[in-house]
DNA sequence: CGGCATCCACATGGATACTG
DNA sequence: CAGTATCCATGTGGATGCCG
């Protein structure tokens, strides 16, 4: 197995590297992104900077409590996601990207750009 | 609802109406790629333009041939991939990127650059 | 307000074997 | 070569309720 050096600059396309060898940084990611309510999550931090609990259970649309705290907890572990509790009685915490979730931004950009352009508004099928 | 209009020239920045609107472009697209092997799937086809099932399986490393061809008739329904019979008797099939699928690429690449540049590979934790 | 506990349904994927 | 057929284990998420 080979190292393969990362490029700095970004300016690569796709590594061709990631096949055939037993890592691939698409698939990385992709062990993180596939998840039904992770993009969201991230994507909805980003525009707002920091949400509590139930104002980022509004936002994103559909998710219970239950799944939002374990996808919350998950995203937690892998560093993307901060918590920070601010007050208790009543209890209130922050959730925030850290450092490493806000460099997912071009990630969910491009997701967005791509759903925009290429994907229709389900009653706009009518 | 309001119908919003759509960037053509994909300049905007993630849209602002993704939340609190019925129906979000990044959770659209989250749909499509929250897979455990769709990203990749996708990745492989970017790369060599058309290849076999078993090609594509040996590209896609892990996959099982169950989940391979439904994953690729998942892909194929929503218009990201197409199949082409070539021979038979041999049997010989053509996987291949749709041109919706082929837009994929920005997406696709901006998940290998955040994985190059945010993830190891395991080995390098030792 | 911000969760966790519980229970449950279903989707997803893995293993193995087999076929035209 | 390119799948399908089974069968099964697990994961993932939904519903509801309760708690500090």
């Amino acid at each position: 197995m080979r190292i393969h050096a990362v490029d700095v600059e970004q300016k690569e396309k796709i590594p061709a590297w990631c096949a055939g060898e037993d890592w691939c940084p698409v698939t990385g990611t992709a062990e993180l992104l596939a998840n039904k309510w992770h993009p969201v999550i991230v994507h909805r931090l980003l525009e707002h900077q920091e949400l509590g609990f139930n104002s980022l259970k509004d936002e994103v649309d559909g998710v219970s409590s239950k799944v939002l705290s374990e996808s919350l907890d998950n995203l937690q572990n892998r560093g993307i996601v901060r918590k920070e509790v601010v007050d208790r009685s009543p209890k209130r915490v922050k959730y925030s990207l850290t450092e490493l979730g806000s460099r997912l931004e071009p990630v969910i950009e491009e997701m967005g750009k791509w759903g925009s352009n290429n994907l229709r508004k389900p009653d706009e099928y009518a």
